[in-house]
Formats: C-alpha cells, sequence, structure tokens
DNA sequence: TAGCTGACGCAAA
DNA sequence: ATTTGCGCCAGCT
C-alpha cells in the first residue's frame, strides 16, 4: 500500500539508486557455492516485490563484485543469463556444489 | 516527459 | 505436475 513512495523519495537524491547500491552489496555477500534468488535480493534490497527490479539492473548495469551466476530463480531455476547463456551459469554452480 | 522492455514472482487454470 | 496470465519495480529509449 504506497510504502514504495518512502524508498522512491530516497532514489531521488542519488544519481544510482539505492537499490541498485544494495543489491551489488547482497549478491557481492553471497558465498561461494551457495545461491540466493532475486525476490531474495530485493527484499534485502528494499523491496520484496522487486524482483525484476534486480534482474533489470544486473542485465543493464554488470558489476563486477556481483556474481550474477549465483543468483538463482525462486523456483531453483538458474533463471537467465547475459545474453541467455544460462546454461554456462547452470554449470558453474554445479561445479560450486549448488544443485 | 512518457512509454516499453526485461536476467522475476506468484496465482490461477 | 505443468502451463498461462497478471503484477511488480527499475532502467533505458
Amino acid at each position: 500500500m504506497k510504502k514504495q513512495a518512502d524508498n522512491f523519495s530516497k532514489r531521488a537524491r542519488s544519481q544510482f539508486s539505492d537499490f541498485a547500491k544494495k543489491v551489488v552489496t547482497i549478491v557481492a555477500k553471497i558465498p561461494k557455492g551457495k545461491t540466493m534468488t532475486y525476490g531474495q535480493v530485493a527484499t534485502k534490497a528494499g523491496n520484496p516485490r522487486a524482483a525484476r527490479a534486480v534482474g533489470t539492473l544486473m542485465s543493464r548495469n554488470y558489476n563486477p563484485k556481483i556474481p550474477c551466476h549465483r543468483v538463482v530463480r525462486a523456483d531453483g531455476s538458474v533463471g537467465n543469463y547475459n545474453r541467455g547463456g544460462a546454461e554456462r551459469k547452470a554449470e558453474m554452480l554445479f561445479e560450486e556444489g549448488v544443485r
């Protein structure tokens, strides 16, 4: 119910959305061999509904500190990757011990 | 400024 | 169990 408006104000004061910063921090905190869903990242970022935005931020604004391959969908699927290299991402996770 | 797209999530059929 | 539709937020054109 319009609680997102609060975050909106904060976003306006910075050139880069505070959302993206949080996403970077959170994803960067993902331990090796583990995976986090976009929904979890979005939730920790401040908006549990912003799962899409998280993916958008990654695809459009790629960050070197963000092991995007460790971010998967809520269903457990690997989800997508840059340019559709989802299979590559899946293998990477598999070798880390993620199934 | 306004609109469209998109690395998602969840509910319903 | 699987597939389809709708809703959400943020970024880019």
